[in-house]
RNA sequence: CGGGGCGUAGCGCAGACUGGUAGCGCACUUGGAUGGGGUCCAAGGGGUCGGAGGUUCAAAUCCUCUCGCCCCGACCA
């Protein structure tokens, strides 16, 4: 007999601990790794695919809408920052700055810096400034309108306080960049883009979200609005999971971006722009993972099926590993969602130590080929997405001919878990002391698992909003497209308001 | 930047109060036995004890300074 198996193979629980929970689960998942700069990730292979897989579906999507890829430089001109007002303000911190181009020997055996810029370079915290120095010069006329540009990039925002894929100094993103000749088709865009995430995130990371817009108070700095999808997370916080901007002509106008009119006036032009990031891998992560690690949507998944033979005896090897081959081959044969399936083959030693590694790591399907399986033509599998004894004897020819429907079955399981998860500590609250109780604790020392999204009724005033800031750290989250006409009481001082809001702690 | 915690093998930790040969578990390597849910036995490899300075015959341990990380807060486009 071995030692006795602990119930979980994440320690601790979400329950017990969910921040820890969820630092472990990333490193027993082996999606990534902290690096040794401060706040910086290091993505590893199987977390990576995550990204390449997000990247693949959106760059797709924003293809599909006429959007164009482009690359714009790493560095900003600090001036260019300083172009817009509001910009200003909220990008002031938070910044790397490069003020040297370069490094000299200090006599010592160490470098030093040397050669001071004359002005100094920002690594971009997002590009809105220097793309649209380059609008400026692309756009003349409303012929060349609208504009449709995507980058793929890294951007660096020194956070004070950073959690690894939420929050990182440097993290990999998409910024979307138009510009169109109307303010009506600058908003119909901006709305589309916010459905293209949705879509992203509900369809292919399984994870539901709302859809809606922020309060003034939580705009993007220069947005005249900002639209948000906000995912709700296992411990009940929000997640934004990717935003659009309606920008006016702000930037148009810090930037320069004018055109000339059919009717040969000289106007300025309207601009979105809209990014997802490498934070989206947190979301899911904290949306499906449970106490035994992550489980990844077989949609995204970096692979979607390990084959893990079993040898009991050496003259059994060869007939096991063809077996298995044979086995990986027709399963590789298979297309699912218009991409080949992906199939590890692992053949360390057998025992319960490499199944955990793979439940750990999340895998959607786990199957064990033995002697036995291979004399009645089955296969031994489990799912990810249930109770992790729950196996269960398939004929072979039967599992390739059903695995694209038994994915979509573990992929339909997750969202509706998510989507069970999120209605059920989603709730209208009409009473302020309902509200504070609902957002506090009943352990102040160590704050269990409470809360959720509180759908209630706000004035309009940001008074209102930052004192429940102040009192709760609760915020509003989005005031939901479909939030309707319906008059209430504001949640905080109780002058009329419509439509309801949601208000949540957040990441 | 404020409060708290922590830096000892790849990972997790003990040793520190009371200074005296650098330890344990997991992982890794080799050999053997096992094998359908966290295997067993045996033999190995691996360390500037975060860094610098000080006290001492002697420092992981005591003192001073310093760097870094984690958690809570502030911040978060």
């Amino acid at each position: 007999m071995g030692k006795k198996a602990p119930k979980t193979a994440i320690k601790p629980t979400r329950n017990e601990d969910y921040a820890e929970w969820y630092q472990q689960v990333v490193k027993a998942s082996d999606l990534a790794e902290r690096s040794p700069v401060r706040g910086c990730m290091v993505i590893k292979p199987w977390g990576y695919a995550l990204w390449e897989n997000i990247v693949r579906e959106l760059d797709d999507m924003f293809k599909d809408t006429g959007v164009k890829n482009a690359y714009f430089p790493l560095f900003i001109p600090l001036n260019f920052l300083e172009k817009e007002a509001e910009h200003v303000e909220g990008f002031a911190k938070e910044c790397a700055v490069v003020t040297h181009h370069r490094l000299e020997k200090d006599g010592e055996g160490g470098l030093t810096p040397a050669g001071k810029l004359a002005e100094p370079l920002i690594v971009r915290p997002t590009s809105e400034t220097i793309i649209g120095e380059s609008f400026s010069k692309w756009v003349t006329s409303y012929r060349d309108l609208p504009l449709l540009i995507n980058q793929w990039a890294n951007v660096v925002r020194w956070e004070m306080r950073t959690r690894i894929f939420l929050r990182t100094s440097e993290f990999l993103w998409q910024e979307g960049h138009t510009a169109h000749a109307t303010d009506t088709e600058a908003v119909e865009r901006t709305r589309m883009m916010l459905d293209v995430y949705a879509n992203l995130v509900e369809n292919y990371l399984a994870v539901p979200v709302l859809r809606g817009r922020k309060s003034p108070s939580e705009r993007f700095p220069g947005a005249v609005d900002t639209l948000c999808i906000e995912a709700m997370m296992q411990d009940r916080k929000a997640l934004q999971a990717g935003t659009s901007h309606f920008l006016g002509q702000n930037f148009a106008k810090a930037s320069d971006i004018r055109f000339q009119s059919a009717s040969e006036n000289e106007e300025y032009a309207w601009t979105t722009s809209w990014g997802a990031s490498t934070r989206l891998i947190g979301g899911l992560i904290m949306s499906h993972g449970d106490d035994d690690g992550v489980i990844l949507p077989p949609r995204v998944a970096s692979s979607q099926v390990v084959l893990m033979p079993i040898i009991r005896k050496e003259e059994d090897r060869a007939k096991v590993m063809e077996y298995t081959q044979s086995l990986a081959k027709d399963l590789k044969g298979v297309r699912y969602h218009g991409r080949k399936i992906r199939v590890e083959i692992d053949d360390s030693p057998a025992g319960g130590a490499r199944g955990w590694e793979w439940i750990k790591k999340g895998i959607p399907l786990r199957v064990e080929i033995g002697p036995r399986d291979i004399d009645q033509n089955s296969v031994f599998v489990g799912r990810r997405d249930t109770e992790h004894r729950k196996k269960e004897s398939v004929n072979r020819d039967q599992f390739v001919t059903d695995i694209s429907q038994t994915l979509d079955e573990i992929q339909q399981n997750l969202f509706e878990r998510a989507k069970m998860f999120m209605d059920k500590h989603t709730r209208d609250i009409d009473k302020k002391e309902d509200f504070y109780a609902f957002f506090t604790p009943e352990n102040k020392e160590k704050p269990e698992i409470h809360g959720g999204f509180a759908r209630s009724f706000w004035c309009g005033a940001e008074d209102c909003e930052s004192k429940i800031k102040e009192d709760l750290k609760v915020t509003i989250r989005c005031i939901p497209f479909d939030s309707g006409s319906e008059r209430g009481a504001c949640i905080c001082c109780g002058k009329s308001g419509e439509g309801r809001v949601v208000f949540a702690k957040s990441y």
